[in-house]
DNA sequence: ACAAAAGTGTTAGGCATACACCCATGG
DNA sequence: CCATGGGTGTATGCCTAACACTTTTGT
């Protein structure tokens, strides 16, 4: 088996699939490969352990070299080992899954990275390995997290309106929800609060701003 | 890094919680560790891939040799990497959960085998590694997969009465439920049907045989 | 005044829960 | 005939889903 310094071994490997909601869809953040295999074809970000690097740590530092984002929602998807996934060997993958705000996203797509460029997360590019099974199963995954979890809070910013909260359920859910059933039980939820403020400066009616009352991963008794 | 010929390399390993209800309680497999780390102590059964075994066949061969089973339910859990869960350095465990009916266990329990034994899931004896932690969120998962696949299909012989289902249920969930709300929901979810058969020789009303319609993993659309 | 999004309640149907008695069998 | 588990129905409250108009602002 083939060795790189400073690698551990090329045993174990990581691959996240950041999740964001932009131009009401959700997106994921896809990079052009640098390397063979599957050298120029777009693929999800990853890499392998280096030495003394935990998973988590892996996936910390593969987020800030490749996406340019760090403290964000990661959440370990799946382990991914089926035999010809990887034309090196049998390389089992370790995935995760990141909710990213769009804002955080935006400033750093700058040219020494490895071109992260957003695509719609129901029709990717045509991609490297069996990215596009993990992430359909990432979507699976989110889409049920989203109904049982405040996972909401990392896809939006601080504050928001009840509009923007609903765009990103039906960007996730890729269906359209009922406005006033949303807000209704939304609200009763007890997981946002009204900050007071509204927006300003639209040529509308300003609408309420809403921030979450814990930023912190919460399972809720009752779904939504 | 430590080497042993015919393994991989100590890198990644498998751990398997084998859960199983006996005695109306839901019980998890473990044996005495032969090797240090931990030797002589309690701990799932588990070990490293060999040359060109996926992760998946490692966990069959695990079943097969220290708890005699095979062609059992088995589902991903969780890839612990927490650093300092193993002595040996920060190797990264993929943990498996396996549904089997006990009479399935019974026959294997030889003295060539490193002593399989269950435990009650919700009490274990004092666990080597992190694996306590492993089985609390392997309880976690299996209590939750109940609720909305036929999984129970795993943890029972091949016919059974209503009363074995919901006593598996109960045992699994760890609380009493309702008979006639239990049998009424059951049967509605289509997911098995009566053989036309029933119980015999014991002291009291025969039972109807019921038997799962798929031994597939489904998902229900609604919840049980 | 108009365009555009914000905001707001009620009703009907389905599902979950609580609850108690008769039945069939073997000894 | 007794003991033991097998088997059965109804009523209530809650949650879900469907549905349309008024309000506020900027131009």
């Amino acid at each position: 088996m083939k060795r790189f310094p400073g690698y551990r071994e090329l045993s174990i490997s990581t691959d996240v699939v950041v999740f964001t909601v932009h131009d009401d869809a959700l997106n994921v953040l896809l990079i052009k490969r640098a390397k063979v295999p599957f050298k120029g074809a777009w693929a999800l970000p990853g890499g392998f352990p280096r030495t003394g690097e935990t998973l988590t740590g892996t996936v910390e530092r593969v987020l800030r070299e490749k996406s340019g984002v760090r403290g964000v929602y990661v959440e370990q998807l799946y382990t991914f080992d089926s035999s010809g996934r990887d034309p090196r060997g049998d390389i089992p993958s370790v995935a995760y899954v990141a909710l990213v705000p769009v804002s955080r996203l935006k400033p750093r797509t700058s040219a020494t990275l490895q071109s992260p460029t957003l695509f719609p997360a129901s029709r990717p590019p045509k991609l490297a390995f069996d990215h596009k099974r993990i992430i359909g199963y990432a979507l699976k995954r989110v889409r049920a997290k989203l109904g049982y979890t405040n996972a909401a809070y990392s896809l939006l910013p601080r504050t928001f309106t009840l509009t923007e909260l609903q765009r990103v359920y039906e960007a996730v859910l890729g269906r359209k929800l009922d406005k006033r059933n949303f807000r209704k039980k939304f609200l009763s939820l007890g997981l946002i609060r009204s900050t007071g403020r509204t927006t300003k400066g639209g040529q509308r009616r300003p609408a309420r701003l809403y921030a979450f009352v814990s930023k912190q991963p919460t399972e809720l008794t009752k779904a939504l």
